[in-house]
DNA sequence: ATAAACTTTCAATTTATTTTGAAAATTCAA
DNA sequence: TTGAATTTTCAAAATAAATTGAAAGTTTAT
């Protein structure tokens, strides 16, 4: 396989494991294009390569900006903006974790917390269910968030290495 | 708040959660609505809670089943099926990471394992970032899938005493 | 064997999501 | 200022994904 395929590859394979994971296919792809590119890019480089329009490019620049994983960068004498990707993948997958922490553990929170308040029969089979299933609910969710909050306090091989002496 | 709106909310809720983490809305939502029914219910009952057709209840309710998220229950002289989902969550969370892994992980490393075989100059510096790339990715997800895979070996609650020791 | 009860399949349709491209807005050098 | 370069927006179009519903398939009681 020569380095055209190969890129071709891994531009497909992140746009897929991107969109299985509710990631739009795109900003995935334009997350591959500059995590592999030496040099920072500007949005008619991405275009090219990917072969999309400005628009398309633009908001797909500007959301994993949004998500801190890509930064604006300076060229010296260039009027145009530039992109480059976070090339540390530990800290990818911590920013990652970090965004989807804010942006949905907390409102699912406060949702279940609402849920929980419902009016009525407390001995009826059906809000006990649904009662029980929401509080399980908030405490498998409570614990995971916990452990992810530490988890991406620690540096990746502290971490591997603790839980391997924890798994032993 | 009244049941009727508690348990819409929670519909609402669990198909929103699963979009936004690549699972189908109405597939997160059958998958809610046996969470919080005290009895199993049958194709029809699904259809009528959540108004889809019986071609749509059925192929989400065999998806469920492919999951290991929900089981086929036998009702005696009944001749229909019927559908529970495992109430424990925290059960439930290990089914999926134990699916995830197995239908994500495995096929993404046998990918990256194949892009990295590129064959060219080593030197070139395009290569060397999309060799660099690919192996980063590799091992975190490496130690991401150890962790995981070591996680779902032990209960909840010694789970999480252990990370709290580790990260008092 | 028959037929009613039930489940599965899948082409056609509907709905949701993504993408485009051109106009509007912004930035900046002269 | 002006206007060229660049970025942003967003309605319309294209594409992708989910859904329907009816026909085909299967199971089971008689």
């Amino acid at each position: 396989m020569q380095y055209p395929e190969a890129k071709e590859k891994f531009l497909q394979t992140w746009g897929t494991l991107g969109s299985s994971w509710g990631i739009s296919r795109t900003m995935a792809q334009v997350h591959a294009l500059l995590l592999i590119s030496p040099d920072p890019l500007s949005t008619e480089e991405v275009m090219d390569e990917l072969k999309i329009s400005r628009g398309n490019a633009n908001m797909n620049i500007r959301d994993l900006i949004d998500w801190g994983l890509v930064f604006k960068e300076l060229k010296a004498g260039e009027r145009k903006e530039f992109f480059r990707a976070e090339k540390d993948i530990w800290k990818v997958a911590k920013q990652i974790i970090k965004e989807r922490r804010k942006r949905e553990i907390e409102p699912l929170f406060s949702v279940l917390e609402d849920i929980k308040q419902v009016e009525g029969d407390k001995n009826n089979k059906k809000h006990q269910e649904l009662i029980n299933a929401v509080t399980n609910i908030e405490g498998v969710v409570e614990k995971a968030d916990f452990a992810l909050e530490k988890a991406i306090k620690l540096d990746e091989n502290a971490l591997v290495g603790a839980l391997f002496k924890l798994f032993k």
